[in-house]
DNA sequence: ATACAAATGTTGTTGAAACAAATGAATATA
DNA sequence: TATATTCATTTGTTTCAACAACATTTGTAT
């Protein structure tokens, strides 16, 4: 199978060549872009936008663990404003729930239901098709090369 | 200079390895929102959005040439709905103007204003500044390998 | 103890984005 | 030529995010 590909300056239909710096850090954009858009879409069958996925994934990963706001919010991808009320959101479909935290009065503890992870067992295998569809474009060797250089940029 | 430098596992706080794939897919992701957080800050002190940014600079690139509201979102780095909105507020900065194309009335012709292009040159240094030193961290071989990469993942 | 500061969440407000529908202009069809 | 179809943009509506102000609980210092 034979994929075209492009490099960015196409992509964007940039009129002249770019600088450098500015071509990789477009290209980072552009493919992070690309990926949300995909995950977007998907998670639009299940009515999720991806914070909320992201949250969920975050609860799961807390393995029975209760999670403070401030700990979910340290743990997003992007920084939100307002987790609270993201996590009403979920709340509302009882994907999640919320007491106040005995030790300490001001926290809340956030934790995933019951049916909050049967629903993250259907949704996950639908968004691990796309995201290794993506990565597999490459092997594992450059798939951590990547991720090595990545953790530098943002040294 | 050493720089600590944290893998996504950590900066993310995952609690556990994650597969290859979602690695790679939230490094680049968490990579993408770090940049645009930086340059979102600096545009703040120009009281500009990204978006508004990207769109002066698109103008820019036409040298003179106008552009088509079409033609703007396709070369938008994240494709925007509502392109007209978006406009309308450079147009009450006076940084571009727009008038309907004579040759194909649906049409509506952007360009960017001489107080946009002035503008410009006032916020590039300091745009440009941020781009270098994050890419600056990786040499020209190694940003251009993840130019290479990044494109064949979007392929 | 009391007062003051810091931590943790919530709420109100405003502006932008997503989505869908509508407008107006050009083109194709009958 | 009249009518339908498509194109390019705009507008209306609803949802979401950013920011600031607020409330409550806890910690600290006098």
């Amino acid at each position: 199978m034979l994929l075209k590909q492009m490099n960015i300056e196409d992509t964007i239909k940039a009129s002249n060549k770019l600088p450098d710096s500015r071509r990789l850090i477009l290209n980072i954009l552009v493919t992070a872009n690309h990926i949300n858009d995909r995950i977007g879409e998907a998670l639009k069958d299940f009515d999720l936008s991806i914070p909320q996925f992201n949250v969920l994934r975050i609860l799961r990963g807390q393995k029975g663990k209760p999670a403070n706001l401030s700990t979910i919010q340290e743990r997003m991808v992007s920084r939100m404003s307002n987790t609270t009320r993201l996590v009403d959101k979920l709340i509302a479909k009882n994907l999640v729930e919320r007491v106040t935290c005995e030790a300490n009065r001001r926290k809340v503890e956030i934790s995933i239901t019951k049916k909050g992870l049967e629903f993250l067992q259907e949704v996950d295998p639908v968004i691990d098709k796309i995201e290794s569809e993506i990565t597999s474009r490459l092997n594992a060797e450059e798939n951590e090369l990547i991720n090595e250089k990545l953790n530098e940029l943002r040294a």
